[in-house]
Formats: C-alpha cells, sequence, structure tokens
RNA sequence: GGAGAGGUGGCAGAGUGGUUGAAUGUACCUGACUCGAAAUCAGGCAUACGUGCAAGCGUAUCGAGGGUUCGAAUCCCUCCCUCUCCGCCA
C-alpha cells in the first residue's frame, strides 16, 4: 500500500510515476473521496468533542446532585446527526482503503522504464550453456524414464500436477535439502517451518489480497476460508505483522522451504507441457526484513544467494533487471534470475528477487523502533532461492548425457548418496 | 468433542456505567544528589488520524465487530484467540 501522505502531498507526482509501471491511478475519484472525507471527518468530530464534554458535565452535574435536564436536552437530537456522520465516514474510509489497496507499489528510479518483458535490462550472464554433440532432450523426455510422470499426475489431481517417483523424486528432495542448507549454513538464515493454510489477512498484509484471489486456491473453513499459500513469502513477510521489532535484532533474515499452490489463471496454453508451470510446486525462500536505508544492499545481497545455488549447481545464468512494466504488484524493484535451458534455447525464470521497500510493512503495520524510539516502517525483501521444480528442470536439461543419464552436480552428490549420476 | 477460566499500556497488574487514555509496580529517558555508580527524590514516557507554520487543540483506540446509554475498559450480542481439566488422536 503507497502512503496517502504521498497522494496527498504529491497526487500529479504519485500518478506520473504508477503510469511508468502502467497504472492508471483514478486521481478524480481520489480526490472527490479525499475532500468529502476531510469535511465530514471535521464535522463528526466536532461532533464528538461537543458530545464528550456535555456527558462529562453531566457526569460532574449528578455527582454534586444538581439537577441535569437542561444538558440532557442539549445533547438531544445530538445523537442522531453524529450516528449519520459516523457512518458516512466510515463508508469514505472504506472507499479510499479500497482504492489505495489496488494501487501497486511506486517503482525504485533505478528500474528501467518498459511495458513487457522485452523491456527488461540484462544485467550479466554467468556461466556458458554447454555444446552437445547429441541430440538433446526436453526434461520431459530425460525426466520421464527417470520417474518424472506426468500422467499419474493428471489422473490423480488433473493437469499441471506431477507425480516424482524414485531417482526424480530423490533428487527434487536434494535440491531442496542443498538449498536450504545453503541459505541457513552458509548465508544466515533463519530455518522457519510455516503453515501452508493461511487466513485473508495474512494474504492482505503481503499484497495477494484483495487484488489477485483468483490466483489462490483456497478452503473452506467453518464460515470463513483458508487459501493455500502461493509463496512462503507471505507467511515468513506476515511473521512481523503487527510488531514493533527492536532496532538491534535487524536484520531478520528468514527462509523455509515449502510447496506453494497457484492456480495459475490466465495462463493457459502456457508451459502446458512438462513441469515449468505447475499448480504445486517446491520452493526454497529468503525473506529479509531490514531497516530501510539498507534494504537496497539487502536486495543485491539476495541476489547473490539465489546466484550462489545456481553457480554451485553448474548451471548457466543470467541475471535480468525488471522494467517497471513487468514487475510485480509489491515490488519497487525486482531482479529476475533466469536460468538456461538448452531445449527451449532460451533463459527462463528460476528466481524473482525484490525489495518492497514499505509497501508490504505498511498493509503489515510492521514496524522497529528507531534511534528517536519512534515506530517506522520496515522494509520487506523476498526472493527465491530457488524454486525447486524449475531447478530440477534446469539439471535434467543441462545435465543430461547421449545415454539418458543424467551427471549430478558434486555439490548435491552428498545429497544423492554419493552418487554422481542417476541412470535409466 | 465436553467443562471451565481469561484476553487492559514494553512487561506485571488494578479497575464492573461518569471529570479513566486508563491506578499502582516495573522497565526506559531526563534532571537533582555523587569523584563516579548504586540507592533515593523530582519530572517525563502509547499508537494512529484530523487540524495548524508551530506550540497546541481535537478524535479514535482496554482481543475484533455490533448494540444499549447523554456517557462504556466496565452492561448485552456475535466472532477470534489463549490457558486449565477430561475425552480422542499422528
Amino acid at each position: 500500500m503507497l502512503d496517502i501522505q504521498a497522494l496527498r502531498n504529491d497526487l500529479d507526482g504519485v500518478v506520473a510515476t504508477l503510469k511508468k509501471r502502467g497504472f492508471e491511478f483514478d486521481a478524480d475519484t481520489f480526490t472527490r473521496l479525499e475532500n468529502e472525507r476531510k469535511l465530514v471527518q471535521t464535522r463528526t468530530q466536532d461532533l464528538q468533542a461537543k458530545r464528550n464534554t456535555t456527558s462529562k458535565q453531566i457526569g460532574i452535574a449528578k455527582s454534586k446532585g444538581e439537577d441535569v435536564a437542561a444538558i440532557m436536552a442539549e445533547v438531544a437530537g445530538l445523537g442522531e446527526q453524529l450516528k449519520a456522520d459516523e457512518a458516512r465516514l466510515a463508508e469514505i474510509q472504506a472507499e479510499l482503503q479500497q482504492l489505495l489497496l489496488n494501487v501497486p507499489n511506486l517503482p525504485h528510479a533505478s528500474v528501467p522504464a518498459g511495458k513487457s518483458e522485452e523491456d527488461n535490462v540484462e544485467v550479466r550472464r554467468v556461466g556458458t550453456p554447454r555444446s552437445f554433440d547429441f541430440e538433446i532432450k526436453d526434461h520431459t523426455d530425460v525426466g520421464t524414464p527417470l520417474g518424472l510422470d506426468f500422467d499419474t499426475g493428471a489422473k490423480l489431481s488433473g493437469a499441471r500436477f506431477t507425480l516424482m517417483k524414485g531417482q526424480i523424486a530423490r533428487l527434487h528432495r536434494a535440491l531442496a535439502q542443498f538449498m536450504l542448507d545453503t541459505q541457513t549454513e552458509r548465508h544466515g538464515y533463519t530455518e522457519c517451518y510455516t503453515p501452508y493454510l493461511v487466513n485473508a489477512e495474512t494474504l492482505f498484509g503481503t499484497g495477494q489480497l484483495p487484488k489477485f484471489e483468483e490466483d489462490l486456491f483456497s478452503l473452506a473453513h467453518n464460515d470463513s476460508k483458508l487459501y493455500l499459500i502461493p509463496t512462503s513469502e507471505v507467511t515468513l513477510t506476515n511473521t512481523v505483522r503487527d510488531e514493533i521489532v527492536p532496532l538491534e535484532s535487524l536484520p531478520i533474515k528468514l527462509t523455509a522451504h515449502t510447496p506453494c499452490f497457484r492456480s495459475e489463471a490466465g495462463s493457459y496454453g502456457k508451459d502446458t507441457k512438462g513441469m515449468i508451470r505447475q499448480h504445486q510446486f517446491d520452493k526454497v525462500e529468503m525473506v529479509q526484513i531490514v531497516h530501510p536505508e539498507k534494504s537496497y544492499e539487502a536486495l543485491e545481497e539476495m541476489v547473490g544467494h539465489a546466484e550462489h545455488i545456481l553457480q554451485t549447481l553448474e548451471l548457466p545464468y543470467r541475471v535480468v533487471s525488471l522494467c517497471t512494466g513487468d514487475m510485480g504488484f509489491g515490488a519497487a524493484k525486482t531482479y529476475d534470475l533466469e536460468v538456461w535451458l538448452p531445449a527451449q534455447n532460451t533463459y527462463r525464470e528460476i528466481s524473482s528477487v525484490s525489495n518492497c521497500e514499505a509497501f508490504q510493512a505498511r498493509r503489515l503495520q510492521a514496524r522497529f523502533r528507531n534511534e528517536n524510539g519512534k515506530p517506522e516502517l520496515l522494509h520487506t525483501l523476498n526472493g527465491s532461492g530457488l524454486a525447486v521444480g524449475r531447478t530440477l528442470v534446469a539439471i535434467l536439461e543441462n545435465h543430461q548425457q547421449a545415454d539418458g543419464s543424467v551427471t549430478i552436480p558434486a555439490a548435491l552428490q552428498p545429497y544423492m548418496g554419493g552418487i554422481e549420476r542417476i541412470v535409466p
């Protein structure tokens, strides 16, 4: 959520900045609501003040045993007007809130301008795509003989669900374990185990609700609803909701390995083959909750943490700075890491690292006590470190051999019982 | 699932309709005392919003939401959460 003060003080500036990311802010509605809010709020507060002082007088008079009929008459009728004004004020504030909740974050000045992913800017390439002296297969053809089973996944649950068996299942588990160990032992994140089902409030905090409900899976639960997390960014970041954390506990660095559930509404026909785009996938997530002055430093650091995984797994990749038009709702700046997929002859997203600045913190009321002892909003960052399913795809494609086997990167071998390759 | 208890400021803990945003203790900050510290004494110490250049003034907030009332932390209703005992259970 944006700072409403920023909108009041510099409406034109905010509108212009939002336009850069392709968002049309309804400034007229905002101005109309604000004007009415101001009017109704001052009137309401005046009435409340009058009621309060009069009621106090009644109390005093009564305690002295005086007759209060005259004062009572004074406040008669005040109640109705007050009730009406209070109700109207609540309405206006709800409308303003609604308006604000649907506005994306302001892009940071360093974010390249652009409309779509074509305008993203490549920052660097690391690693050289391998040249193959045999006809390469895509991950489905490499994986199927090794235990990747799309048909059974579809039978059990439908499209975009996959069953893994045997060596593939183990490789998948090994990747997650390796990533989690790296983020905790090498990069200093605290390992978390989090709920996979969360309430609506939690999703409001990180910005998935109210705008992106159709992307989520949900379950009826008594009279309310619980949602399956689309990423553990949701649970990890919400740990500081409604908290004022002490300055000395910053930065807070959390990681978790969880499944992620996404309905992938609107992606029909995209990546239908294979396990690039699934309704359920595993991810090791990194979250940092930091002092506002440190968040851009933390962003670069986190990209490095994700890159380290790719380097260690001997996977070529590139780092891309997302343009204003391609960034997610809550992000002020995002780097995507794209891994080389030889069968697609292209780089594909495998990690996304974002600085949300105070956008989520404001929704979450996540604050710290600053140097003056005053509460101030934190900055939140999140990033994949990495998406496990897509990493599995990358391993299968990049490390495939002519005989159909797949070599296991040295760093992963301890997690695979020491074997150097998996063979159909 | 059954029975009971409870949710008040950073923490502890009073308060069951009226000058209560909230006693008291503790923590913290400032000052006095001291060579310094401890102890002691005095003062300060919530958050959000509105309004104002500012000092300030006003409003809201005692788990959440609604209701009764001139007036609610206090009474009524609904919900959420925590704890204790019993049952069940991976």
